[in-house]
RNA sequence: CGCGGGAUGGAGCAGCCCGGUAGCUCGUCAGGCUCAUAACCUGAAGGUCGUCAGUUCAAAUCUGGCUCCCGCAA
């Protein structure tokens, strides 16, 4: 795997006395402020393990699938690698490969479950671990794990709730490996479309609830904003009050701004060249008056 | 060498263009008040203005290097 969920379920492997060895993850690339090569997480975490981290391009050319079967694995665990595994591949280790996916499978397959979640309104979420097929997350399914949604949910806070659940769910699937998992259905299969940095706008022509559940599945990254004063803020956090006015208008000076139906106070938030902070804190640096206008 | 913003008492900011007394909103502490609780009044403590060098009679302010933080873009 890559990101950081990666890294939770890499831990708790080692935690449960797996034997890891080799960890796949994408290549340094030129990233962040002033492009620099950064390793991934995962990257990061098993080369200062010890481990042996290769970052093949791809895995299509004979080359790098024969150097994965000459590891001779017992199983492969994929976590958000951001690859397509080859038929070859995912035949090589003995017992399979194992993926953890968040979301409660066929509903939100690809790349970006979490938030989909989130944005959707959906009540609850959970992860799944599947034996994988060569279909993008349509493998037969050997666990779920269920993990409730409300209106403090973010995607940052789900992200971490769901890591330690597909962790341990992990663990355990791998405990009896030879499982053949049940097929999912084909009703209720969804795809979560990747997140479009032009979707972080935040409309607040919208009722509450849904603006809510905007900001919050793409809190913290890549961070629903608005436009005030000329300038441009990320709202990181809020919570619905019952306020009602002109959509889009603040209505106080305690950063609570009208929507279609009802309002959202922001709890959070992040001014442009600056870290985030409390709505408190927010104002003392940054006051808006009564009837500013988000534009 | 992708573009850009920033570092000023404990927090968030202004001051910088146009060098010359350290300012604002909070917090903290002491006292007052009790009407309006994201209360009010009075007073106090607390800052080598990120760091190193340069220009100057004089640098938070101008110039160059460095460190760290953030927005965009990928």
């Amino acid at each position: 795997g890559t990101p950081d969920f990666s890294v939770s379920v890499l831990k708790a492997l080692l935690a449960a006395g797996h034997e890891i060895v080799c960890v796949y993850a994408q290549p340094p690339r030129p990233s962040g402020r002033g492009m620099m090569l950064r390793p991934t997480p995962v990257h990061a975490f098993a080369e200062a393990c010890g481990i042996e981290v290769r970052t093949p391009v791809s895995l299509t050319s004979m080359e790098e699938q024969d150097r994965f079967k000459a590891l001779n694995a017992d199983a492969a665990v994929v976590v958000a690698y951001g690859l397509l595994l080859p038929k070859a591949v995912l035949d090589a280790p003995k017992n399979g490969c194992f993926n953890v996916h968040a979301s409660l499978l066929p509903r939100w397959r690809g790349a970006a479950p979490i938030q989909r979640a989130i944005m959707e309104g959906d009540t609850e979420t959970g992860v799944t671990i599947m034996r994988m097929d060569a279909g993008l997350d349509t493998g037969p399914m050997m666990m779920k794990v269920v993990c409730p949604i409300d209106d403090a949910t973010t995607a940052a806070s789900l992200h971490d709730s769901l890591a330690v659940l597909g962790s341990k769910a992990m663990v355990e699937v791998l405990a009896a490996p030879l499982n053949e998992g049940k097929s999912q259905s084909v009703n209720g299969a969804i795809y979560a479309k990747k997140i479009d940095k032009a979707e972080a706008r935040i409309d607040f022509s919208k009722p509450a609830k849904e603006v809510l559940r905007h900001i919050h599945g793409l809190s913290p990254f890549p961070g629903a904003w608005m436009l005030v004063n000329g300038t441009r803020i990320k709202v990181l956090h809020c919570e619905r009050v019952d306020e009602t006015g002109v959509a889009g208008t603040f209505l106080n000076s305690h950063l609570v701004v009208a929507c279609a139906e009802g309002a959202i106070r922001c709890l959070e938030l992040q001014r442009e060249g600056k870290g985030a902070m409390s709505a408190e804190v927010f104002s003392r640096g940054f006051p808006i008056s009564a009837g500013t206008r988000v534009s």
